[in-house]
DNA sequence: CTCGGTTTGTTCGCACGTTCACAAACTCCT
DNA sequence: AGGAGTTTGTGAACGTGCGAACAAACCGAG
């Protein structure tokens, strides 16, 4: 069962099932059904545990799952167990952000180097490390080992940013510029679009506006453009 | 056609669409295939054109999609034609972050109120507002119209806000806390986990790496614990 | 006007993801 | 030990999304 490949939407929402399992940890609860992990990740039951069934059968009938034992597995499964260097690029605004935000150091991900093109930013020290040049990109990763870029440049530098980083060896790359990066076969990209996620809010809400007001809007104003 | 419901799988595009077509715009093309917006946009060019056609009909059959024409009728399906007032709730460093961020002013998307509820920050300057006392986001609300929240508070206060803003009657947010919302119907919820997004990265990583050195790890080595 | 070349819009088959429903398996109580 | 109650893991039905292939429609040349 667990040679086989996982599904990739299983695989997205590991990382909330993990998320919930530690709530409960904290919380001292040792034991729990796949109904009360279902919801606290906000998802089916069954799908829960469809998700689950694809890494291994963890848990026991007429009992539920062990919330440490779990834990730990899905925690391999997604390759947390072991260390990812992440290198930043891109200290502006949202790049500090992510230098300080303590989800990325909590799991298994170490920033290990923060680099920016501006030369005036260099030695400036940002949550406990020093910004240094894009040029350092393959000391870098020469010096903790290839892990996993995080693009957090303007949306013009993106893709020369991104075509260093497969130069010196980075096949794992997630993307806050917005715009979208060519790179070869083998080469991960996730992208996280905040614009995006606005924009598909903003369909929705006017689909419910619509609906409530009865406006069909059925003719088009706009004639072709010549 | 225009009057079917729009899959989600193809609203989540038309955002990438629309950014590669005023990246068209603004280079001064005026006219484009589909095969063209479709490798801009990094899709299937098929994929494309059904997209495209739940729209309506807005190409020409050996011609092709008139750049302007198509951005207008994308912005108009999307909402970004009106105006969408925002509140961003939780100024610390992605907050301060997002503040910031020009993708948000640029596209019908307004910031128009910061919201925090460490008092010590009440009255500081971000981006050209003023922090305000999270107290007033029923005031925020009746003053500019109910718009989109955005959660980029700590994860323990997520739930509490999310609570207020649905009270004050917003029914579109954007999620940057992680945490799972637990919201009434008719209210969206849109989760950007960055934590998710590196650790389905790192799942990623493993099994290329796993596959180069051929290692299968078929015995589990942890016992359950009792 | 007709014909060849081009590109859209759509139909069809297939794969993936989701949900229901139930058998298998475990615990607890008597 | 045996039966009642509970919960997992999974088979099957269903819906959605994707990609290829093709007909319909448009342009331009002669």
């Amino acid at each position: 069962m667990s040679n086989t490949r996982i599904p990739e939407a299983t695989v997205a929402r590991l990382p909330v099932y993990l998320r919930a399992l530690n709530a409960m940890a904290e919380a001292g609860t040792t034991s729990c059904s796949s109904l009360e992990l279902a919801t606290a990740a906000g998802v089916n039951s069954a799908k829960l545990r469809k998700d689950l069934s694809h890494l291994g059968s963890y848990g026991t009938r007429g009992v539920g799952y062990d919330v440490e034992y779990l834990r730990y597995q899905i925690s391999r499964e997604i390759g947390l167990t072991q260390d990812w260097p992440v290198v930043v690029v891109g200290i502006g605004n949202l790049g500090h952000a992510l230098a300080n935000y303590s989800g990325f150091s909590s799991r298994g991900f170490r920033t290990v180097a923060l680099l920016d093109a501006d030369s005036s930013r260099h030695g400036e020290v940002v949550a406990g490390l020093e910004i240094r040049s894009f040029d350092d990109l393959a000391d870098v990763v020469a010096e903790h080992g290839v892990g996993i870029g995080v693009i957090a440049t303007p949306a013009v530098a993106a893709q020369a940013v991104a075509d260093r980083m497969v130069e010196v060896g980075i096949r794992s790359i997630l993307n806050f510029a917005p715009t979208i990066l060519s790179v070869p076969e083998g080469v991960d990209v996730r992208r996280v679009d905040l614009s995006s996620e606005l924009q598909i809010l903003a369909y929705h809400e006017q689909r419910k506006s619509g609906e409530r007001s009865l406006v069909s809007a059925p003719v088009d104003p706009v004639e072709e453009v010549s």
